[in-house]
DNA sequence: ATTGACCTATGTCTAAGACATAGGTGTAGC
DNA sequence: GCTACACCTATGTCTTAGACATAGGTCAAT
């Protein structure tokens, strides 16, 4: 199979497909004469499970680790019960970001609702935004 | 001012006041003999707002845009409400994401609670990826 | 003048692909 | 066989918003 089977099997781009490949993290052989990649069911396989990684927050670099270790015959079970909980600790921070951001835009949205368009003079870029810096310290002098 | 200076005052690290500057959104003296910045006021109000307009989830490319057109004397404020709820918009797709994301992490951990930690086999990278995977299509031949 | 702590500008790197480009494939019509 | 032509491929470059590394500059104390 080439490149566009494999990835509309596994519902991802071909793209995808080629950046993995390119780091290696697929293997796939390589046609001599004109460098078209020939991937394999073991391949596909293999991608399956790095699609599935990715679904669940690994970054590729936790999963070539995963699979370097399984390739060595050591269990990687260890390594994932920890990255998970790591990435799983970031997207909870992310969320709370997430949330932070969007009631910071909400509150400007709103702010604004019956602000006029006025062209803004030279000390005042935006005046939208400008009333929404208040709370940046910065004032004394040069 | 130099940069660390300025860097503090508005609470960013002076690398990313180097990075504005760089890209020209911000334009402060150059000292020929040294090639040192030197902020003056006008650059750290300037800062001011980039720094407002950044907490509100406007990219530097936004920034950009806006500033341009407030010194070209046309009034940003349309372009700002448009951007801005395009970014609210996105804000609430990532929310969803991230709300699925954790969804699928803590069903995994769930359901890995009492998985030992096996070696896996030839065509099992990892079974406790693997079998969280069950969803995705693929199968029949090369 | 020299040391040393701290500061600076500049170049390079990051994640995970998307996009652009030049060239290859394969089927249809002649 | 040859030629279109639609579609496919590999490879190189680009993206965000800074962080990090490095080589060199500043300045007060010695």
């Amino acid at each position: 199979m080439r490149v566009k089977e494999v990835a509309e099997r596994l519902g991802v781009t071909a793209d995808t497909v080629r950046f993995y490949t390119r780091i290696r993290l697929l293997n796939p052989n390589t046609n001599p004469h004109n460098q078209y990649k020939e991937y394999s069911h073991a391949d596909v396989e293999r991608l399956k499970f790095v699609v599935a990684a990715r679904s669940l927050g690994f970054t590729v670099e936790d999963i070539t680790t995963i699979i370097a270790k399984a390739e060595d015959h050591q269990s990687p079970c260890p390594t994932v019960r920890q990255i998970i909980e790591k990435r799983l600790e970031e997207t909870e921070r992310q969320f709370q970001d997430l949330i932070a951001l969007r009631a910071r835009m909400s509150a400007a949205i709103a702010q604004w609702e019956d602000t006029p368009d006025r062209v803004p003079n030279g000390h005042m870029i935006c005046h939208m935004i400008e009333s929404f810096a208040g709370g940046f310290s910065d004032d004394t002098e040069k």
